[in-house]
RNA sequence: CGGGGUGUAGCGUAGCCCGGUUAUCGCGCCACGUUUGGGACGUGGAGGCCGCAGGUUCGAAUCCUGCCACCCCGACCA
């Protein structure tokens, strides 16, 4: 099979799928939208999971698991939210199925007709807050953290491996508190784990925000992202944490009785990040010779290839390796040796770059010669020849390197690519030509921002929140404006 | 969901307009041998409901109808 991707420059879009099928990350299904995620791409998903859970479990969450069948009534209790996902729902209407008249084929029983229809989750806030009413009676019950790693399903027009599917993995948060201003600090810390995640796990640099009232949740009264910038420079919403207000409590009559005896409703966040980032980790580092991940994340950090012309070398080789490995796996560094006589050396070399591990050594006879090996690095494509002595230390620090490397050089390429504007030309300018994060100012107002959207299809990604409050005029209406907010093309 | 395109072996494809022997080629796969510091070479071999279901015809990969999936562009969205 023949491995070469599309340049980025040629068709960045194509280069990104050709890129998850070939790194064997994921592939479609025979069900539209629905993809499958291979052992590779899954193992790095599993790194992302357990990276999350511990931090969601440092700041107080606990895990729990709810259906994925929801009944209608409950979907419908939340009107803004109804409407949010109404035309993406998949409905469970029969739960049997029969062999038809001709006997050829399976066919619904009619007559096993559900009297409610179910929703096939698109996300879970309704039937969590269903069960929320009976477990939160005091405010002893407050702060309830719960998340839950689930699947869920949004029937998508158009649908791109990881970045939209109709079903995806991922997690949502469920939160309530005794005050409004707990549960919004409590949306704000997991905007910052997220962020945390992104920037030191995913060396992908985000900006913190918040989103206008036309990009917030169904049912949120605000919502707090983190948005990331790809290589071709399109934005991506990479995870949202939402403070509900008391929508949902009352929509599901979830009251506690107060310290002075007195009857209210809970205060709400729910907070999730999906398969998404998957995509958004591809998009971020990978090049033209396939993908790079960054060391905290890569199933495997380090690969060993032997170069041989005998059995007796390769022994050789075997029991030099098998010594370094233990090393290896002392400082808990993942490694794998490929010593499969099956592939040559230089098939080893392009399979590992185009799945992006880190660090590769290759070992010969030379090396063992001169006590050395071939240590080359995915991020720079580099090689060098280094000691073997020490091997164990030199390769930790190189993966903090790359680690670091990796994350720097996608900030430098996400500051180079926000450029302040004060006209709307020069708006619509720097979009076309240079593309990427575009700060302007804005009046607030969704007119606004709907026009803006029609005319260049960039939407104002969020509101910085630590960005300096600086008055202005909006580019778009020329009325005042308190700061300037991100747009871009997204996503 | 609207407009456009595609579907032939694991992958990439020729053939389709203009129906007619055994469906083309490359990669990959299997066997044997030679090889192994950047995707090796030779010889031999296997592998196909031509996306699915109907229809037209003596005969369909090829023509017609319906469906499914994927890709691109819109509207929608994490």
């Amino acid at each position: 099979m023949s491995k070469k991707l599309t340049k980025r420059s040629e068709d960045y879009s194509k280069w990104y799928n050709e890129l998850v099928i070939k790194a064997d990350l994921a592939e479609n299904s025979g069900v539209r939208g629905m993809m499958v995620i291979k052992p590779y791409g899954y193992a790095i998903w599993e790194k992302m999971q357990a990276e999350l859970d511990r931090m969601f479990k440092e700041t107080g969450h606990e895990n729990a698991y709810f259906p994925l069948l929801i009944p209608k009534s409950y979907f419908s209790k939340e009107a803004s939210h109804v409407d949010g996902f109404a035309k993406e729902c998949a409905v469970v209407t029969h739960y049997r199925l029969k062999t038809s008249e001709d006997g050829k084929e399976i066919v619904v029983d009619e007559t096993a007709k559900l009297e409610e229809e179910l929703i096939v989750r698109p996300t879970s806030e309704t039937i969590i807050w269903d069960s929320y009413r009976k477990w939160i009676q005091s405010y002893r019950d407050l702060p309830l953290l719960i998340n839950q790693w689930s699947n869920v399903v949004r029937w998508e027009m158009r649908t791109r491996l990881f970045l939209r599917t109709a079903e995806f993995l991922w997690q949502e948060g469920h939160t309530a508190h005794v005050t409004k201003e707990e549960a919004l600090e409590e949306a704000l810390k997991m905007q910052g784990v997220y962020a945390d995640f992104a920037e030191n796990f995913m060396a992908m640099p985000v900006i913190k925000g918040e989103k206008t009232e036309s990009e917030r949740f169904a049912g949120a009264l605000s919502t707090y992202t983190i948005e990331a910038l790809m290589q071709d420079g399109k934005a991506l919403q990479a995870g949202t944490s939402h403070f509900l207000g008391q929508n949902f409590a009352k929509a599901f009559d979830v009251k506690f009785t107060t310290k002075e005896g007195k009857q209210e409703y809970v205060w709400a966040t729910s907070w999730g990040v999906s398969t998404r980032l998957m995509g958004a980790l591809v998009m971020t580092h990978s090049d033209d010779n396939g993908l790079v991940l960054p060391p905290n994340l890569a199933p495997i950090q380090l690969v060993i290839v032997p170069i041989y012309r005998s059995d007796e070398q390769l022994d050789a080789i075997n029991n030099r390796v098998n010594e370094m490995i233990t090393e290896f796996k002392d400082k808990g560094i993942s490694v794998k040796y490929d010593n499969r006589t099956t592939y040559k050396p230089g098939w080893k070399f392009a399979e590992y770059e185009l799945k992006g591990v880190p660090l590769r050594i290759a070992i010969g006879p030379r090396d063992l010669e001169n006590g050395t090996v071939e240590l080359a690095r995915r991020d720079t494509l580099t090689k060098e020849i280094v000691k073997q002595d020490n091997i164990a230390d030199t390769i930790n620090d190189l993966l903090l390197e790359i680690q670091d490397n990796l994350f720097k050089k996608a900030l430098n390429f996400r500051e180079e690519s926000i450029t302040k504007v004060n006209d709307f030309d020069e708006f619509k300018e720097v979009l076309n030509s240079k593309g990427g994060f575009v700060l302007a100012h804005w009046d607030g107002t969704s007119e606004t921002e709907d026009q803006i959207k029609n005319l260049t299809k960039a939407t104002i990604r969020c509101i910085p929140l630590d960005s300096d409050k600086e008055e202005g005029i909006c580019v778009f209406s020329g009325k005042k404006s308190k700061q300037r907010v991100l747009f871009a093309k997204a996503y």
